[in-house]
DNA sequence: TGTGGCTATCTTGCATACAAGACAGAAAGC
DNA sequence: GCTTTCTGTCTTGTATGCAAGATAGCCACA
């Protein structure tokens, strides 16, 4: 998606592009945003940006600190405890109601199973972390009902941030195998069980935090350190966000 | 809500005051929010009441018509039917997951229960309309999660919009009656029962709606005028375009 | 009488200007 | 050398200006 000059397009895809790329792991969190990095980013001036982090506010993506600037958030350990339960309460509660699976359900899910398991063949690690949260999101999308599919996208994307910030390691097999567990339930239209399995297993991914690692030491520092840059794409791994600031007006 | 220029509270006062007065009744759907006028009675510029309507936007409040205005939203039908249906997912979900009512939690909802009584035998209907709604809110405040909190409250504003469309009468003891019943259950520390009563209960509300009422007043305008041709005119009933405040010089 | 088009005015969309807080780094004092 | 202060610069906060779409009402015209 080259951001760029997409002209008349930029309304909403400055907020698009941004969720997308937390959700695939692209951005960090406590990654500042300036307004005036984005703004030219995206060729327009300060306003829509800014527009845009107001959204990503209330969605509990963003904040913004006074005069110092926007930063994706990092969720505290509290955070991060109370973003899992409401995802256990929403993911339970949709799968006790759903009723049954529809075949363009099944091959959705099918679908999107075998994209995991090539992904974990290619070792794609962000590609990797992308499905893992999209699994749960394409459950929710079964159900047609759009207010539950908003909410489990921005649940999934602070739990993104949440496993950047805690997780040591990626246990990408046992969230697959949790993956297939529940979509057998719900296949045999045992939609309890399916709600049981999934409460499973978002206590194991969890459990395999370490919450106690750091409440958020070195939010600023990590910027400043800036990461190691992976591929070439656009916004993503923007590197330049702001040591040796090179001016810019 | 005559909130006039509360000074320098402003920040998200804009914000929190629509919600209120949503919630409590006060601001029907539809409803014009001018910037100007919004501008004017805030004290303060379009640019923050800018920032409240895209917060309320994304919140699932308020909507934009291009050059046209701000308005509290109209939901449709489906979407209705979609809150309702997310209502149930989150509430039912929240009270599986809940292990114990505590002591203070027990009498919270108490008062609350006798301040629904109250209100009934005074008959405020407004102010009963925001209990009934505020009922399900402090329940999402035991579970102390502040982001179910945040949901359930914006849920609850759609259903009470929802209900000044679409709910004939208002059943008050009805509702009354079904709150009594999921306190009692959570009380008697049966959270199974007091989830299926929750559904029971938002089923009931869901069903005394009628939701083949009117298609959508406001937000399609030409839709209701190149409707009528000659079908029978009785369900015409076009309600009138701006319930409130159409003035402003 | 009816109909089409024009204009005056109101609305939001978007950019920009300016103000003020926060911070970093130099300079001064000890 | 160490600390403190000060100042330049960068950031967001907020207001305002201008442009363009939408609407309503008027007026010409058949």
């Amino acid at each position: 998606m080259q951001d760029s000059h997409t002209s008349e397009t930029t309304q909403k895809s400055i907020e698009a592009t941004i969720v997308s790329g937390i959700l695939s792991a692209k951005i960090r969190p406590g990654t500042r945003l300036g307004e005036n990095q984005l703004a030219g980013l995206f060729g327009v001036s300060r306003t829509r940006v800014r527009e845009a982090m107001m959204r990503l506010e209330t969605r509990g993506i963003v904040h913004v600190s006074p005069r110092r600037g926007w930063f994706v958030v990092e969720p505290s350990a509290e955070d991060a405890i109370a973003v899992y339960e409401a995802r256990r309460v929403v993911e339970a509660g949709l799968l006790r109601s759903m009723g049954v699976l529809t075949d363009e359900g099944r091959k959705a899910l099918e679908t999107h199973l075998n994209e995991e398991r090539n992904a974990m063949a290619a070792g794609d690690r962000q590609r990797l972390t992308y499905l893992m949260g999209d699994f749960h999101i394409r459950i929710a999308e079964l159900s047609g009902n759009a207010i539950i599919v908003d909410i489990l996208r921005d649940l999934t994307a602070r739990t993104i941030l949440i496993s950047m910030l805690y997780q040591s390691e990626f246990h990408a097999v046992q969230s697959h195998e949790g993956h297939c567990r529940i979509f057998e339930a719900m296949q045999a239209g045992d939609f309890v069980r399916a709600a049981a399995l999934s409460v499973e297993h978002l206590d194991e991914v969890e459990m395999g935090l370490d919450l106690t690692a750091r409440p958020d030491p070195l939010s600023d520092l990590r910027n400043s350190l800036s990461l190691p840059p992976k591929s070439a794409s656009s916004l993503s791994q923007q590197p330049d966000l702001k040591p040796t600031s090179s001016k810019e007006q």
